[in-house]
DNA sequence: AACGATCGTCGAAGCGCTTCGACCACCCGA
DNA sequence: TCGGGTGGTCGAAGCGCTTCGACGATCGTT
């Protein structure tokens, strides 16, 4: 016991990883990094004095030599009109992406705003960023321009220039959704979508399935109404009385709102309509939420994980210097189930031939 | 322009606000940590050598040189037995509150488990961790006793011996409402709790709060059942069904089960009982939640916010030295809103002398 | 047989910050 | 008036890692 003994007990440095297997400390950290030819002989016993010393490489140290904290930021929503599920769906996998390239992800939440984006990038915290839920003017969106870092936008904002941005395409699904309704056969549709302060607050999404789905009623020549709705049993079941009020003949009903999807497959038949024999029902949500109504429910679904996957991706090639990509919008894909059909020719429940109100 | 510009146009160091500000780099140094007396003329000066440069302090020398991270690594939940909006609350709370004390916090999935804590606890990617929903056998506490780093736990593991813990006294609030409604006059109650998966999964939560009602229960004399509950309206409706008919006379229910509040309320009057008129209902879940059904429901409150808030203090005392307290128990809290009122004593729907069953 | 190319390894110079010891003025009390 | 504080500042030594240039040794070529 006279010196080379750890300074803080537990604290293996790359020197011990050295000393112990008899090389350079150069040498360890080309084994770890690969950026030099290492002998077989030598790597491998590199590699068993690390094990064996339960070796961690210093992240700090690491970052500051290596100028890249391998560290990537995850930016919350700024008030949650997201649905939760996706959001967690959404989180976690940019967590597990990013661990898949060797990075770790910190959190911050969006009331930090452009400050606490500035802070982590110029303080060389974190190599890149990830921001969630952008809104069609997102305050956070100037400041990432003048970053002068990496940044990934999941959804949209009104100007994406210079920005790459990810999401499902939400116009494609709005109008899927009609499309899937009038081959069915159906004529007049309604679309139940997000709550109203979503759409005046102007998050991308709801406003582009409402578009889509506006496009596709206008191409097609059929009848379509939107209407926005608020998440509760009692909100969902007047606003579909005022729909089918308004509209006794409507026969296909897309629904964007994770939280009303299942009230309204509750309310329907208590209010005297079927699925899908007297009205057919798309929603726009998660698969597992869809297939868990009775009857199931076609869908086109938010493929949470797969935009998380894809928004590391893209951040991922960015920091590896590849040119930014600029919009990578995902395909929508409408699962059929049980609760789109043929419109029985009939409306409401008495008479026989179709009625257009208004 | 002869040398002195910063290699990397944007990245200030410590070094060009010194030289900015005329002194020496370890007085900008001191003049950040207030570690040392500095002149207030001087102090100026630094200061505004670093707005106008807009210097930031690099994240990793920092790391390195204090051998502190200034950030918390918060581990998420294995699975989502736990109520998403409670979940969502507690990580807002955890960053906000990570945010006041300087620090920055890490995410980590569940599934990286016990390695994963490991590896940013040795590499000094963190100085500390907070665990959520930790369950009674929870892998990952083993890890944490010889991590060698400060930890906090929010939920309780079945041997918390040297661990910091954090939490709502659930068993207290099994036990406060069955307190309640007893004191309402009610003789005959029931708790509809969480998805018997939670129960067999062994999440401390959901144990506790069974154990404080069947304590209470015990205590006071009363008769009280206790039933697991899945989380779609159809299961709710067939527990409900099952917990009145094979005892009629049930005029208290306890809910614990986010996900099963707002169901429970819409649906027990399609079963013909009111509330609170022929059943007082107390949930345990968001005061939020409970203020939106209708009747607003009286209910103890999880207090996320404050369980997230508290957590960070207590791992920040860690932190800076303190003595680990051991457990924190927060006392619940129970809001009397419109669903609890005293029996009306008639058992069913006919009859008026009180029947008692059993 | 002699000569560039590798290949494999080492040593040393930082990366940007914190912190310790030193040092110089002062100021106060004796 | 002198000595001991003490307040304010500086210089330099790391923190643990990456990376660059150098340098033998080993090869395949002519």
């Amino acid at each position: 016991m006279t010196a080379a003994e750890p300074k803080r007990p537990d604290l293996v440095t790359i020197t011990d990883v050295a000393r112990h297997a008899g090389v350079a400390v150069s040498t360890v950290s080309y084994v770890l990094s690969a950026k030099r030819a290492i002998s077989t002989a030598t790597r491998e016993r590199v590699l068993a004095s690390i094990a064996t010393l339960g070796f961690q490489p210093n992240a700090g140290a690491r970052a500051l030599a290596s100028r890249r904290a391998n560290v990537i930021a995850l930016v919350l929503p700024l008030r949650t009109g997201m649905h939760l599920p996706v959001l967690m769906q959404l989180m976690t996998a940019v967590v597990t992406g990013a661990r898949g390239h060797d990075h770790d992800v910190l959190v911050m939440t969006a009331d930090e705003g452009p400050a606490g984006l500035r802070r982590v990038a110029h303080s060389s915290l974190v190599d890149g960023v990830v921001v969630m839920d952008v809104e069609l003017s997102d305050p956070r969106v100037p400041v990432l321009r003048e970053l002068g870092r990496p940044s990934v936008l999941i959804g949209f904002p009104a100007d994406a220039r210079g920005l790459t941005c990810v999401d499902l395409d939400f116009h494609g699904a709005g109008a899927r959704c009609v499309e899937e309704l009038v081959a069915l056969g159906h004529r007049r549709l309604a679309l139940l979508g997000a709550p109203a302060v979503v759409y005046t607050r102007g998050t991308g999404f709801a406003h582009r399935t409402r578009a889509g789905f506006r496009a596709a009623v206008a191409t097609l020549g059929v009848e379509g109404m939107a209407r926005p709705c608020e998440e509760d049993r009692e909100s969902v079941a007047s606003t579909l009385r005022e729909l089918f009020g308004s509209h006794p003949d409507t026969t296909g009903l897309v629904v964007h709102n994770e939280a009303a999807v299942e009230h309204v497959m509750t309310l329907l038949p208590s209010m005297g309509r079927r699925v899908p024999d007297d009205v057919s029902v798309i929603a726009i949500c998660p698969d597992e939420l869809a297939a868990r109504t009775r009857p199931a429910l076609s869908s086109v679904s938010i493929p949470a994980e797969e935009i998380g996957r894809q928004a590391v991706t893209l951040l991922m090639a960015k920091l590896a210097g590849a040119p930014a990509s600029d919009a990578t919008l995902l395909t929508p894909v409408l699962t059929a189930r049980a609760s789109t059909g043929p419109p029985l020719s009939r409306s409401g429940r008495e008479g026989s031939a179709p009625t257009r109100g208004s």
